[in-house]
DNA sequence: AAGCTTAGTTAGATTTCTCTAACTTGCGTA
DNA sequence: TACGCAAGTTAGAGAAATCTAACTAAGCTT
């Protein structure tokens, strides 16, 4: 399996809610990302076989060292994009939404000199 | 047919090959994009048959009026973001790559926010 | 003319992601 | 206890983009 963007969308998802309860549902990442359970399902049976989370008895679903790697990636670049983009006058909704699809797109190069500027103010 | 990120790229590269060389053909299309004639020739029979190109009879490809304006679209956000990006740091063959992949992704208020930066300096 | 080279097409397979539909399982409540 | 709902799984199908391999068709070159 290659970690593609389909793939680094359901980590960041499951990062989200394990942050705010402590552990992911499918339920939720299916409501969340606007796919089916049936697709959650699919991508989670990928995603344990290939050792980028544990699933416990009760369904429980939480990241592992490696999975957690690229999900805090992910969201740390969707962070910073959205902020990026809104001091350059983009509405937040926006910002957040265009955030979630570049922030597989860009390089680390390109990733730190949004950091290096996104923080700093531009005239 | 929807317009995708891949047709959007056969469309973008069609349009480059037309301004420099009158025409564009699908083995100078394979070899730009990094693929093979057969996905050439299967992306361009669905552009002829949605009337976004037209191929005259020894293959010359050209735009229509609806490919191009999807064309010059994409061509100008690349060459604006790879120039944004340039600005903020990034060397000019990462720039031009990334802004390859971004150009297919933001939405329009992002792209003309982008537009109001890429001129003015920042600091 | 015969053979080579290049461009383009077609057929068929593969990969990836998604869906619907039908199923299991567990829990709560009437 | 039995019913029904909610969560999750599985099977099977479809869409999209790509690939390889084999083909056609034109045009050069000897």
């Amino acid at each position: 399996m290659q970690v593609n963007e389909s793939i680094e969308d359901y980590l960041e998802q499951i990062l989200i809610q394990q942050e705010k309860n402590g552990c992911a549902r499918s339920v939720d990442i299916a409501t969340s990302l606007g796919v089916t359970k049936a697709s959650v399902s699919h991508a989670t049976k990928l995603l344990r076989e290939n050792f980028y989370i544990h699933m416990d008895d009760d369904k429980c679903i939480t990241l592992t060292e490696s999975g957690r790697e690229i999900a805090e990636r992910m969201y740390q670049r969707h962070r910073v994009l959205a902020q990026f983009l809104v001091r350059l006058g983009v509405r937040e909704e926006t910002a957040f939404a265009d955030a979630c699809r570049m922030e597989h797109d860009i390089s680390a190069e390109t990733f730190s000199a949004i950091c290096r500027h996104a923080e700093k103010g531009w005239k």
